[in-house]
DNA sequence: AATTTCTCTGGACAAGTGTTCAGATTTTGT
DNA sequence: ACAAAATCTGAACACTTGTCCAGAGAAATT
């Protein structure tokens, strides 16, 4: 076995190790969500969290540097997850007309299936107006939400300086029927298609 | 002095009383904004608020339920001035364009001086997502800025239908500015008006 | 099998929280 | 001037918070 052979194996030990603490980190961040969905950042404590995923305390800050990079990691990874799923439906090659159907469709049905995430969205984002150490997290994901709307509009043929403001309208909708939705009005997604479909296409 | 001028008398003072502790309790709202402004609801303890305030943490409980009393209140008196103040803009007789646009000027003013205020607003609205105590308080506002809106809308001759939409898209393009401003971007209310000019008149 | 490295525990710590309340102080009514 | 009522104080209480860390336990390396 020569010298670089050692070197590479080491070095594949090392990935290997690193995967598995990632792994981990996922694992307890996933846990930490369930327990952030429910009370809001404000209201989470890390004891709150660890016994959500079943470990103490003293694990939480072997795997994060602190609450704040507990809960900016954890908005990250769920926030990645709902674009990338919205990008999805983008994909499809379909009429412009369906294509907003679905996009649309897609938004309510996550109302409905992830309003609790969407609230702490929202609560992260307000906390970020505070508190510096959210706004990159908070930017970023609002920079990867802007360019979902952005690829949307390509895709009808809509011009892209109407990202901004596309992104803001469906924003302000979106949260106003969340917030109906989880006062209890089972019919504020529906609501949501509606009004969204007719304001959309009065823009575009 | 007949009986029931006793009981005038009586009546009376007893209202200059209640009135004097209203006073009170105004001026200690007054003080506790001064606060909450800065920290935001959850970061903001009584301790805070007492001493802001320069009496002791005691007294507000004299004249307070609790602390969501104490913010609530707070939030009402000062959501209230606002929509006053906007309200006083859409008095004035004049033509549907030029009320149109004092009243984005007024908003955009409204971002460059009480940027800090409104972004305590967008806290409590959030609470209201995970703590029904401020449900109440949250929908009262909101009620009343919609409503803001629909007498904007009449003042211009658009249809009251769309009090609702057009208050969630000013809303959204007031937070999305306000953000930017208290990042630092001087620019943010100027290009609110901008922003907002161009999409009303292609909404109305 | 021995040893080093990684993983995890849970008690301890200092600082902070909202709330209470006996008693001091001030204002009001007679 | 006196008494009664309203106002205010701030120490005390019980509890929670994020963070730290000595040491136990498990896993990997030699």
């Amino acid at each position: 076995m020569t010298k670089l052979d050692k070197i590479a194996r080491l070095a594949e030990k090392a990935e290997a190790k690193s995967a598995k603490r990632a792994r981990k980190k996922d694992e307890l961040a996933d846990h930490a969500i369930t327990a952030l969905k429910q009370l809001g950042y404000a209201r989470t404590s890390l004891r709150d969290i660890a016994e959500m995923s079943g470990v103490a305390v003293g694990t939480l800050h072997y795997y994060f540097e602190d609450k704040v990079d507990l809960i900016t990691y954890c908005v990250r990874r769920y926030k990645v997850g709902f674009v990338a799923d919205m990008g999805s439906i983008l994909e499809a090659n379909v009429e412009p007309e369906q294509l907003a159907d679905r996009f649309i469709k897609g938004l309510s049905l996550s109302i409905r299936r992830e309003a609790e995430t969407h609230r702490l969205w929202y609560d992260i984002r307000t906390q970020a107006m505070f508190d510096p150490a959210f706004e990159e997290v908070v930017a970023d994901i609002e920079d990867g939400l802007r360019e979902l709307v952005a690829t949307f509009l390509s895709r009808t043929g809509v011009s892209l300086e109407q990202a901004r403001p596309t992104y803001l309208v469906l924003d302000s909708f979106f949260r106003f029927h969340l917030q109906a939705y989880l006062r209890g009005d089972k019919g504020a997604p529906a609501q949501f298609e509606i009004e969204v479909s007719a304001l959309l296409n009065r823009l575009v």
